[in-house]
DNA sequence: GTGCTATATGCAACTATTTGCATAAAGATT
DNA sequence: AATCTTTATGCAAATAGTTGCATATAGCAC
């Protein structure tokens, strides 16, 4: 009912503040959404099944308008349960990326097609280089002065930041190596 | 019935040789593999699927002693299947990356477990880049006269490397700042 | 006053992927 | 002789993730 990560990104959203479902949701845009993102669905269906299981307690907010609110917070139970975790081995997830199978049928269709999906990649690329780029300069600028708690979150955003620009950078390049293929 | 990509990577593998079930698979930890996993059980159900959408011909070819070869080719109806998916825009799949989950714990547990986690990973990069470039090595090291069907191949290929090499850097990065963390 | 966005929650169905098991025999190793 | 690896196929169940839909109201723009 449970699912592994899902479960522990949640709980380590939690770490922080109580949040709320919708508040969850919104976050997974962005900070740790960057690396794990869950819709809003997959976090309430978690939400719930975390509190069957006693990692989470729940306050119920009553609103005028709005539907209740639901504000869950860790559990001294959620937190052992974060902390064993992070001590397993974290298994590697294979990359899964359609673009290189696309690359794979260079030669047998129409480069055309191939060549926009790459464009069409390198504009991702840029874009979330820059997002990067902007909260680095805003809140990460100055690395060892950073809090232990936010040293973390400051070489995510750094692992990020060098694999778009990396990823960038590789996309001009098969542009180039592309232009060279014949049909 | 058929999943998407995993059905496009099949197609995609059968577009140089006819193959079986088994021979895929093996392909599948190799070359198309570094790119998009499958596992045998996977890969069986779907050549079922494909075969039964008509994509792919099957040819069974009797063994003594080992279990029937059901060897698959591609058909002209899965070679349009294959060109029409790639016209279709690539959706990208978001990042999932568990370590980085543990990242934003940093601060809240004992760091020596995220450190190992890094340190894990590292060891990971650098067997796969070690791994790419020998293949760099040994069948493209000059890119620009290299046939346009292996052309996409490299780029894949190039991709994986800096990818690595970028990660394998990043790693040595944090195992620094990770050092400066107490607790 | 109609439509759009934000807040706030959730079910159901579908698609995708992983894990565990099962069969069957040749050949190589210990 | 017993065990391990390789070849070759596949089912079943569990886990994970996406997509479509549904509800309900406030506030803002046009």
């Amino acid at each position: 009912m449970l699912s592994m990560s899902l479960s522990h990104a949640i709980l380590t959203a939690l770490l922080d503040e109580d949040l709320t479902g919708y508040a969850l949701a919104k976050q997974f845009d962005v900070s740790l959404g960057f690396f794990w993102q869950a819709s809003h669905q997959q976090i309430y269906r978690e939400l719930k099944g975390l509190h069957l299981a006693g990692s989470v307690n729940v306050l119920e907010v009553p609103q005028h308008g709005k539907p209740d609110k639901r504000v869950y917070s860790l559990t001294p139970q959620g937190r052992d349960m974060l902390e064993s975790w992070i001590m397993e081995s974290t298994r590697a997830r294979g990359t899964k990326d359609e673009l290189f199978i696309k690359l794979f049928n260079v030669g047998s269709v129409p480069v055309g097609q191939v060549t926009a999906a790459v464009e069409q990649r390198r504009a991702e690329h840029a874009r979330k280089l820059e997002l990067y780029r902007k909260i680095e300069t805003r809140n990460y600028s100055s690395p060892l002065t950073l809090s232990d708690r936010k040293k973390g979150v400051y070489l995510s955003l750094l692992a990020g930041i060098r694999q778009e620009k990396t990823a960038l950078v590789w996309c001009d390049d098969a542009l180039d190596l592309l232009a060279t293929v014949k049909s």
